[in-house]
Order: C-alpha cells, then structure tokens, then sequence
DNA sequence: TAGAATAGATAAAACCTTTTACCGAATCGA
DNA sequence: TCGATTCGGTAAAAGGTTTTATCTATTCTA
C-alpha cells in the first residue's frame, strides 16, 4: 500500500470552507468566538478526513515536547529488574495520566561521553527528566543546570544539589537492627550493595546507629559486599559465615542479595532461619516467594515513583521551586528471621 | 536562573556572516560546495553559541519522528518483571545504535478505547512500534494498516497477518517432554499461562504432539492455569498433586510459574527433584538461584528483541517488506528434574 | 572578448501548528 | 444616523529546520 500522505489543518479548512485560524480555534477550543455553524461544518470535516493535528508541529510551536526522560544507569540488563521495573511503572503510569509520554534512555558511557544526557533538553528530546539508580560516581549530574527540571529518583548525589525523592534508608536500617535485636542476635552480618550508592549509606548509617547504642557495634570483619546482586549475596554470606562461623544474623542491603544469602547459606548447610536470620531490604514482589519468605523491610519505591513523576511536572509548569521529599518505610516480617539460638549452638556444622 | 532562549541556527548565521542555508549545508556536510573558509567560520560560530539543531524543527521537516514505540499490556506491574524487561533491554541498545530513542506506552483499557495506538502513527510519534506481550484478545492490533512499521515480538496473533518475531515455542514443548519422558516420568502435569497468547498454544501443542508419539496422552485434569504467574504456579501445583497424587513430573508454560510451582510443592511436603521434578520455561535469570536451581527451556528472548527491533528499523527504511521470523530454543538442565522414582512411591504423604 | 561553465552563497518555499492583530458586518445606544 | 460595540472570521507571523531554485561573481573556452 502506498503510504497515502497525512492529512493536514489546510486539508480540513479548505473542506470545510473555513481559514485555518478558524479550524485550529475549534480544535482547541478558544473563547467561544466561533458559531455554533462554523464549528459543526468544522468538526463535519475533521471527521470525514480523520484528522489529527501533528505534535511535532504543535511541539515546535508550543516549545514542549510533551516528553518526560528516564535515565538508567547501565546495569547488566537495566531493565530486567524489578526494582528499576517498578520505578518505571509508577512513572510511566503518572506521566500517561497527565498527557505526558515517556522516554527511556540509557546512560552509558558513550552516551555520556558524547553529552546525549544534555542534549536531551537541548534538542528539545524532553521537557523534565527523572535519574534512576543514581551513585556518587555519577558527576554528569552536576552538568545540568538550574532551569532544567531534573529529579534524581530514590537516591541523592552527596555534593550535587539537585532535586530528590526518596525513600527513608536511615530508618530503614535503625528498623532492620532493631528487629534483629529484639529476636536476641547479638552478632549480625552486614552486606551491602555497591558503597557509592549514597542510600547504602545512609542504610548502614542508620543500622550502625542502633547497633551502636546497644553496644553492639558492627566490626568490619562482619561487613562484606553483596554487588547488589543474587549471586553478590550469596557469596557475601559464605565469605561472612566462614570468616565469623558464630553471626547468627545477616542483615542485606536489598532483597536480592538476600535472596542470594539464602541461597549461600544453604550451600553450606546451613539453615534459614533456625541456624541465620536473614532480613532484606526492599520488599520485592519476589520477597514473599523465596524459601523461606523473607522479612524485610517496605520501602515504598512504587510512590516514591509516582511522586517523583508528579513534582516533576510541578517543576515544569513552575508549580514548583526545589524537590525534596522522603517517604517513609516499614518492617514485614515473614519467615526468614527468628529468635537467636534455636537452631546449632554457635558453631558450623 | 531565567530561562535562557535557546540558540537557533538563525543565530549562528548572524553570528558567522552566512546565511541560513549555508549553515544548515555545513552542518549536514551536503557536497563539498561550500569553501573552506566559510565551513570554519561557520563551525567557530557554532561552538562559540553552543547550538544544537532543535530536534522538534528537523522533525517535522523531514517527516520521521527518530523514535520508536514499545507497547506493553498493562499487566499488574508491567516493567517490574524479567521477561519484559529483558525485551526492552534488547530494544533500547539496538535502538540507541541507530540513533533511535524509545517511547514506553501501556496499552490499557482507556488507551486502547481512545485509539492511542493509532495516534502514535497518526499524530508523528513514532516511526515505528514493537508490541510486546500480546494475546490473541488484542483485536486492536487489527486496526493498524499496512504502511505502518509494526512488529509483534515473540508472539503471533492468530488471525491478524502481522508481521513478528519469536522463539520457537513449539519446538520448546517437544524438548521439555522429550526431556521428562527420557527421565522415565510417565504421569506428567501441565501448567499452563494465560490461553489466549498463542505461543501457549504452540508450547502445549509441541508439549502433547510427543507425548501422544510416546502413548502418554495428557489428559485435562492434568493440566492448570497457573495465570503466568508464581503464586498462580503454586496453587496449580498444589492443585495437580491434590488431584492426581501420582503425578511424578511438572512442566510449567514460564519460570515463575516453575518457581512458583516448586515453592507450592514444597508447601505440601513435597520434595523437588525427588519426589516431583519441575521444569520451566524461558530461563530467566533468577532460574539460576531458586532452591533447587531450575531445569528450563533457553529461549532466547534477548535475541528476540533486538532482532525484532533491527528489522524494525529495515521495515521503516523500506529495506524489508515482510518479517516473519523464529528462532531456535534449547534445554537447559539444573537440578528441579532426576530420574522418575527416586523419592516416595507414588503417594503423597 | 564574448559566451559558457563553475564555484560559492543565498532567498524562499515547505513541513504544520498556534496566536496575534486586524477587518468587515451587524447590532446597539444615544 | 453616527459612532461604538460585538460578533464571526481571517491574514500573517512565528516556531526552527532542510531543500530547491536562483543569483552573482569568477574562471575557462573558443
């Protein structure tokens, strides 16, 4: 089929015997200047044709793309995650409600290197941009400037000042100790995700403070790095468990890491939760899947996803100034944590 | 800050003393005719103002819009799950190495009834669309017309003469009863996904065609719908063997449903592999690291998505008319399958 | 040296809207 | 009946590119 030619605002206008003016006032319908006639036989010929108007016309006029970007950070397989997965969801659903469309971008190294991140506001690609998965690493953030709306979702860039929504991690970490403490651990493990990520420390800073206070501080022989993913955890656990056979306790950084842990943990024969309680960090859909259910603890990233959208929409239509918010989260304890000392006492088998 | 006006090509021309033409012959290096002093001064100016064609002008100019759509069902999360993901990983990378961006639409009820799939094409937002997830209830996917760039990926639609890509589902449903049979499992269960997605059919029909080959017919009270789902995956499980206590071996439609599966199982007492082996399907990431690791068809999904995405682009360029393309899917083993016979003998406990 | 060919640059049209400023006709008040 | 409103509608500009057709020097050919 041959590819018929669109049709245009000159097309309905000279069908139905009116300017162009007259047809684009219908449509958009301004002050009521146009009678009752006119706006039929319009409308008539809007119909017949199955007219509609080009938005990359009316962008170029409007000088709005009606677009809202999402920058990833280039993990493994970015998308293939649920925590990004759900980040996505919330705003893909906000944005849609608000007539806006959504952009998903990639920042890769090249990427970066060639500036497509500035070049989203430049060349007019969007008019307000979410960052996901942001670390201190990443300084690019720092070359945006005041008048692009940007909001950095769930996270913080320590030394950058840019806008955020997030959730509370340093509570996050103050519920985790306190509900492996009030279990009666007293020797806790600790992975956590990749260190530059400020949320992770605002996590340890918060399970620190508590263990602190009940003086029962966090050595750094009982810390290890999980990477933030299955795999990471696993292997945390299994380096931790052996270095320190009597942690009776592990406390992860997200759920996929303790989704790993456990899974290390029973490669080494031992059990969850009777020989290591195992709480998480997150809340994922998964979460209450695994074996044993985990507790963890609910970060709301859904509305934090959601919100993030919706002020960034307040930033563009000047509705708004700063953005900096904090969501609260929450303990969900399922069947991954015990009390202390049900299980071997003390040693590995 | 104030919101600066962008700079226009208009200003580069008054800034360089050319005309509006010659920058825009410079910047697009149309033949060598203009001479080398004027290409300088021209490129200084640029620099000097920092412009960037505005992406909106050359748009509409040239009539392609440099974006493609992803349509996803609007499912109770859509992104925050592996399989979509990893789709749009696929496509994302292979759209940003062609100068491509990608638009996220969710095709739910409202976006269907007011015909936004339409305007996508209509109203310039794409130049062309990959629909992920579709079912064969998706009449609307009837509605585009042949001059629009559309591809449905890793599925088909029976009925609708779409163009596609996919993985070889029937011949993955050949492989996983090949594979229980030659365990000598004889009483074999079914979980199926949703049964209007035609690769379902095709997975089942691969599934019994050998299955008959062998005499072992699948009668219908072996058979479930575990809603693609994992918890649906449990229940079905549980289902099965409440049903049909004999039965030795499950072949689930997807890995969650697999996973789902085995944590229902478990719930009932029962061991995986010894007392019931499970198999899945697709080979996810977390296959590797559910307890115990999960025997699954490899369809090659990735693969799928940027495939699918490449002949995209062909279709837009006219360099491809038709696409009709499956690929090859193989099996690999873990731990969720062994030999029939080896647990209890045939009684639940 | 006239006429043709070529190099270098540009004016203007086209892409499709929205919006501003303006115009003519009808209505109204005095 | 004149001047002021109001009503219904339109021409033209603006938004930022690319491309086509055109124009002016300059160089070449005979």
């Amino acid at each position: 089929m041959a590819k018929r030619k669109a049709v245009s605002i000159k097309d309905v206008a000279r069908e139905s015997n009116a300017s162009l003016t007259t047809v684009s006032l219908v449509l958009n319908n301004r002050d009521g200047r146009i009678s009752r006639a006119t706006r039929e036989r319009v409308l008539d010929a809007v119909e017949r044709l199955g007219y509609r108007p080009s938005r990359l016309a009316q962008s170029l006029q409007s000088q709005r793309s009606g677009f809202l970007g999402i920058l990833v950070p280039q993990l493994r397989h970015a998308f293939a995650d649920v925590y990004f997965g759900e980040l996505i969801s919330a705003i893909q659903e906000t944005a849609g409600e608000n007539d806006y469309k959504i952009i998903l971008d990639v920042a890769n190294p090249r990427y970066l290197e060639r500036s497509h991140h500035l070049e989203l506001f430049r060349r007019h690609y969007v008019d307000g941009l979410l960052c996901l998965g942001v670390t201190n690493n990443d300084t690019y953030l720092a070359d945006f400037s005041e008048d692009q709306p940007v909001i950095v979702v769930n996270n913080r860039v320590s030394g950058v000042d840019l806008d955020f929504v997030q959730c509370d991690y340093s509570e996050a970490g103050r519920i985790a100790a306190k509900h492996l403490c009030e279990l009666g651990h007293k020797k806790i493990g600790y992975i956590h995700g990749a260190t530059e990520v400020q949320t992770t420390a605002d996590l340890r800073d918060g399970f620190e403070e508590v263990l602190d206070q009940l003086k029962l501080p966090l050595p750094e022989s009982r810390a290890e790095d999980g990477l933030y993913t299955e795999e990471g955890g696993a292997k945390a656990a299994i380096a931790l468990l052996t270095r320190e056979p009597t942690i009776t306790a592990i406390f992860a950084g997200n759920d996929k890491m303790a989704i790993g842990a456990i899974s290390g943990l029973k490669r080494i024969g031992m059990r969850v939760p009777d020989d290591v309680s195992v709480i998480g960090c997150d809340d994922v859909h998964q979460a209450e899947y695994c074996d044993p259910p985990l507790t963890t603890i609910h970060t709301p990233i859904y509305e934090v996803g959601a919100r993030a959208c919706g002020l960034l929409l307040d930033l563009i239509s000047s509705k708004a100034q700063v953005v900096r918010e904090t969501q609260p989260v929450s303990l969900t304890v399922r069947k991954s944590t015990a009390a202390s000392g049900k299980g071997r006492n003390g040693a590995v088998k």
